[in-house]
DNA sequence: TTTTATTTGGAACAAAAGTTCCGTAAAAAT
DNA sequence: ATTTTTACGGAACTTTTGTTCCAAATAAAA
């Protein structure tokens, strides 16, 4: 056998494993998570029955239960998927900011504005799942703490580049600002879930960094 | 029909209504309503079926529905149970404050136990209800911004009281002050919640506190 | 157009959750 | 001891929840 007839066979034997000609699925995959997300994210994990799930995505109880497992599994991608874009997104943002008193104004205020959206005041998905799963299970209690210490690091580094420009008051230790500051974070989304005024909340925001 | 013959007719009349002859409970309604509030503050109102409830207290289903009602209704009360006697006695402490940074640590302090318990992570029971059941009820939503209120309102009392003594600096008003520090308090609860290290707690309320 | 792997709609099922009901038990005044 | 009224134990019932299963539908390569 020559090299080119093996190159053939090769293509035959791979076609007929990849390429085989099943019926496709009628909806994208990552939407209808993204449509999970936002009802765990609304109403909990025990609110939030396979039914309400159906009728949100559409989608048929058997295209659910073969495409995601069972529901722990569902909630367990959607908080994922939750970390791998909205923190992720968060931390570059902090990242990548020059004016790092601004940017943390900023953080803030998208903070308020993501925990009263269109979807209704639902506060943070990661803090409503602590409160509801936390500390009865460990597989959840995992993914947001490592969420928590992604974004405390990312606020240190923030802090210390901005004590090395002279924008920071250089008192306090960067990682003690930077647990200080996603304390506050955490408290106004609670707070932003019980629906103060956002005169309260500005208030709060405006006291917090004004001891920066 | 005389006077006296009038009053033995309706001493007949208020025994026969008042008087009556029914078997006692065997169980005192304060300590099985502790027992619920600690469940349900442990797992959550889902998170805490009826079978539990017994199971806890060791009454029989048709003592639990004849004192406290159905499901939902015992939810509240414990909820109210917990404004009457936890919210209450915290108010109480703080109002009767004479050294107030002092009364504040105590504050953090005492809450970071009361999140860590002996019954395990069980963060706030206001601030868990408010993740699990606002904005979709109502009910539970009034209880919680009453009690939240009565809390801010305390505070900015005691740092008023602070301000006059010198205590604390007067470069912020009382009220903004005062949802400052229930907007840290109420980050650290979830914290707590979600297992911080007692170090780093301590280094959040440090922080916190020294900006005062 | 046949073939083939897979999806899909929806019936069906088992378990859990929430509640009601009823016969018996018990307290205490008479 | 009797009477009266409520408490209690637990069977029983309804609804909801979570999941499985299967026949019919379907996409696309050959």
């Amino acid at each position: 056998m020559n090299l080119s007839s093996a190159i053939r066979e090769f293509r035959k034997f791979a076609i007929a494993i990849i390429n085989t000609m099943p019926r496709t699925k009628s909806f994208n995959e990552e939407d209808m998570l993204d449509k999970a997300k936002d009802l765990f994210w609304r109403k909990g994990f025990n609110g939030t029955p396979p039914q309400d799930i159906l009728d949100e995505t559409g989608l048929s109880r058997s295209s659910l239960y073969d495409t995601y497992g069972d529901k722990y599994t569902l909630f367990i991608k959607t908080l994922q998927r939750y970390r791998d874009r909205e923190t992720s997104a968060v931390i570059d943002f902090i990242d990548q900011a020059e004016d790092i008193p601004q940017a943390f104004r900023q953080l803030f205020q998208e903070t308020y504005r993501e925990c009263l959206s269109s979807q209704g005041r639902r506060g943070c998905f990661m803090i409503n799942t602590v409160h509801e799963l936390v500390p009865h299970d460990a597989r959840v209690e995992t993914i947001v703490q490592e969420n928590r210490q992604a974004t405390e690091d990312a606020l240190a580094r923030a802090i210390r580049r901005g004590q090395q420009k002279g924008q920071i008051a250089k008192e306090h230790q960067p990682r003690s600002l930077a647990r200080f500051l996603l304390n506050a974070l955490w408290g106004l989304t609670t707070q932003v879930k019980l629906g103060i005024d956002k005169k309260i909340a500005d208030d709060i925001i405006k006291t917090t960094l004004s001891f920066l």
